[in-house]
DNA sequence: AACACGGGGAA
DNA sequence: TTCCCAGTGTT
């Protein structure tokens, strides 16, 4: 175990760093829109948006979102199908269904009143730490560490750590010096300010060191290693993926199944789906390759959905990537002209599957890519 | 400790 | 293309 307090600064150091800080803060002024509102309820909905997601996505995600759910209680009552729809496109869907999650458990343990202690803030689905700390401080402006991407590299190059900020010792150093810099008063404040100079000062590559009011505080500064610090781990490979997916009519409806896993779009609506092994994602889709694929794709509708479907044609193509994979989705369509034999709504291994006007699915909370194969059915641009 | 989780913007 | 983003929960 590495000592982590010979990176800690003396009290005094901490002083000169808390007053600088804030004076540039002032004179600089904060790039979030919706940061001067101290509604707890606003500042957790836009903290939860806002993780691992960049402000100019958030902003008209926040706006809809407080239009229809202006306090906690509308948020509580609402079905997370509404919810979800709310945040199709937004991305890492599980923090829509936490924070539906998460403002019934505030209505009803703590009784529509936003806790403010770390451990209840924390107790709630979708709250970590660095949330909690958010809330309480800029909410309640009340002192509490907080260390995000922003903060992780200015902590890291102020105070020269070139170990991996994320594993257990940077980790506990990172939060040991957020906490250390934590004054009694105007916590929330100070908070804003680390944040805002992280992002606009202390920027990952090639920071404006000349313009930050605590160079002459950073080590890293000191000696040049803006660069090199953080440290950053290896990415993981990115798998290439083909996928097919059918819209599938009949009459006026088209069938779409619900996803079930508890991985990724789970619980959202989309057009059958499935991965096409035997086709490289380099492959033209050449006359021969269609027919080809065309065959594969009704094999796999029998198999699946146990539907037998006739004149397969390719709409388009849409290349999408998710966490670990670069995805070259097919889409295909084709007239479903069977007789159906169960009710309009039934299951299969790969959850319900439904039929659904066009109206209907836009009720319907889809992954991003369904979406836009929709719109191309329905004769929009995509 | 390592992974999974989305999607978009910028260099 | 690659990197990064006001992280959290699960395995």
């Amino acid at each position: 175990m590495e000592d982590i307090q010979q990176f800690l600064p003396e009290d005094q150091q901490v002083t000169v760093l808390r007053r600088r800080l804030k004076a540039w803060f002032r004179k600089h002024g904060r790039s979030l829109p919706w940061r001067e509102t101290r509604d707890p309820y606003q500042i957790w909905v836009s903290e939860i948006m806002l993780q691992q997601t960049t402000v100019k996505a958030v902003v008209p995600y926040f706006e809809r979102f407080l239009a229809r759910f202006p306090q906690v209680e509308a948020l509580a009552a609402a079905s997370e199908e509404e919810v979800l729809q709310a945040w199709e496109g937004l991305g890492y869907y599980s923090r829509g269904r936490n924070l539906r999650q998460a403002a019934v458990e505030i209505c009803e343990r703590f009784h529509g009143e936003f806790p403010k202690g770390l451990d209840d803030l924390q107790s709630l689905p979708g709250i970590g730490r660095y949330t909690a700390g958010a809330i309480r401080s800029f909410a309640f402006d009340l002192p509490a560490p907080i260390v995000e991407a922003n903060t992780l590299r200015l902590y890291c190059r102020l105070l020269g750590y070139d170990g991996d900020p994320r594993d257990r010792t940077g980790e506990r150093l990172l939060w040991s010096f957020a906490e250390r810099l934590q004054p009694q008063r105007n916590a929330g404040e100070l908070n804003q300010a680390l944040m805002e100079l992280g992002s606009q000062v202390c920027t990952p590559a090639s920071p404006l060191c000349d313009q930050c009011p605590v160079s002459s505080h950073c080590r890293a500064f000191a000696d040049s290693s803006q660069n090199s610090i953080p440290w950053k781990r290896e990415r993981p490979k990115v798998t290439q993926l083909v996928e097919a997916s059918v819209a599938i009519r009949s009459g006026e409806t088209y069938l779409v199944r619900q996803r079930q896993s508890d991985k990724r779009w789970a619980g959202m609506w989309d057009f059958p789906r499935f991965g096409i092994a035997d086709i490289s994602s380099r492959t033209r889709m050449t006359r021969q390759g269609l027919k080809k694929l065309s065959a594969t794709v009704r094999d796999e509708l029998v198999r699946t959905l146990q539907v037998e479907v006739e004149n397969l044609e390719l709409v388009t193509e849409i290349r999408h990537s998710v966490t670990r994979y670069r995805i070259r989705l097919l889409c295909l369509r084709c007239d479903f002209t069977h007789e159906m034999e169960t009710a309009d709504s039934t299951r299969s291994s790969g959850g319900e599957i439904a039929w659904k006007t066009l109206r209907e699915l836009e009720e319907l909370p889809m992954p991003r890519t369904g979406r836009q194969f929709e719109n191309i059915l329905s004769g929009k641009q995509s």
